[in-house]
DNA sequence: CACTGCATGTAAGGCGTTACATGATTGA
DNA sequence: TCAATCATGTAACGCCTTACATGCAGTG
């Protein structure tokens, strides 16, 4: 019942490049992957050591400074065996959107009601920030061209979500603008 | 702890404008008003008795034919208050957007592999036949200049899903483009 | 008279969030 | 030394999906 458990085959791509820890994967879905995929880490620790005892992955401990231990986890080949099948099998259904935004605007649904601009404005401010942020990655990670190249999936993730903002901005901003008449 | 129940506040939303039964919620959300927002109808009973429980909406049945009843839901005025209050309030966190098929690109990350141009297809395909309806239905229902006006929550949202739609599939076949060099 | 849609419900269980918890390391 | 970050865990709980269930109404 329930969903499909995405986030195993999420963390065997991750760990197909390199071992990881639980941390690592953490700080991943802070950056730009996590506009594509996120959890917690409260739900990215027990997922490992589920993955650890269906023999998907194996984990190894390194000790950082006197006490500190670390546990890396590394790719097995029944795990390589299951994140094949995945990237093969059919997308899954589209999950049903669930935005407030335009829910509020729906039953709102007068355009003279004041709360529709103050809305506007919430909602663009909250795109422009993360849109800069973004730019900024790109500047950081993919000035060079051969970059772009080393690392497709990174490159396109990223470049996507620029375009996904930019074109939300733009949306954002003409209903705006038609307001006002 | 966990999330807010937004789905409360779209069903009094609902109800503001009309009385309507559980069934017709559900069959609201198979519309277009399923981009934005949706709940199976295993939810949405459940819900509704609740929020009769606590005061903000009223029921009241009705016979259809010898012996089917449906149940009529009405927004209270402690109901009307409640939705006034969640308008009002700035907009919660944007929630993680999870997105398989950007996750399995970004995973695959190897320009050459031959799944990457099969899931271009899939994923166009998907969006393509998505934006017929939606196109369909903003035909079918505001072709006439007045009726966008009238309902205008309703028109911006359908607005919204056509544009999201093509642009994505825009960005979708640039970089489908690009694979082919 | 059969089939599709109308209409309403409950149960099991996974996914995900928020909160609670603890301790080590590093750099200012 | 003090704060921020590294690093790892558990617990509670709500949201949501999937599945199981039942029966009436209207149309061909």
């Amino acid at each position: 019942m329930a969903q499909k458990n995405v986030l195993k085959y999420v963390v065997l791509g991750l760990l197909s490049h390199q071992d990881l820890t639980g941390y690592d994967i953490k700080k991943l879905f802070e950056g730009e992957l996590g506009d594509f995929w996120y959890s917690n880490h409260s739900q990215i620790y027990p997922e490992l050591k589920k993955m650890v005892e269906s023999g998907l992955i194996s984990a190894y401990d390194d000790t950082v400074g006197q006490k500190m231990t670390k546990t890396y986890y590394t790719i097995q080949p029944q795990g390589k065996a299951e994140l094949a099948d995945w990237l093969k099998e059919p997308l899954n259904a589209l999950p049903p959107t669930r935005d407030e935004f335009s829910m509020k605007l729906y039953l709102l649904n007068d355009v003279n009601d004041p709360l529709i601009k103050k809305l506007f404005a919430e909602e663009i401010a909250r795109h422009e920030e993360k849109l800069q942020y973004l730019q900024s990655r790109w500047k950081l990670l993919f000035t060079a061209k051969a970059e772009q190249k080393k690392h497709y999936g990174h490159a396109m993730i990223l470049r996507q979500a620029i375009r996904r903002e930019e074109w939300r901005l733009q949306w954002l901003r003409e209903e705006q603008a038609k307001l006002e008449e």
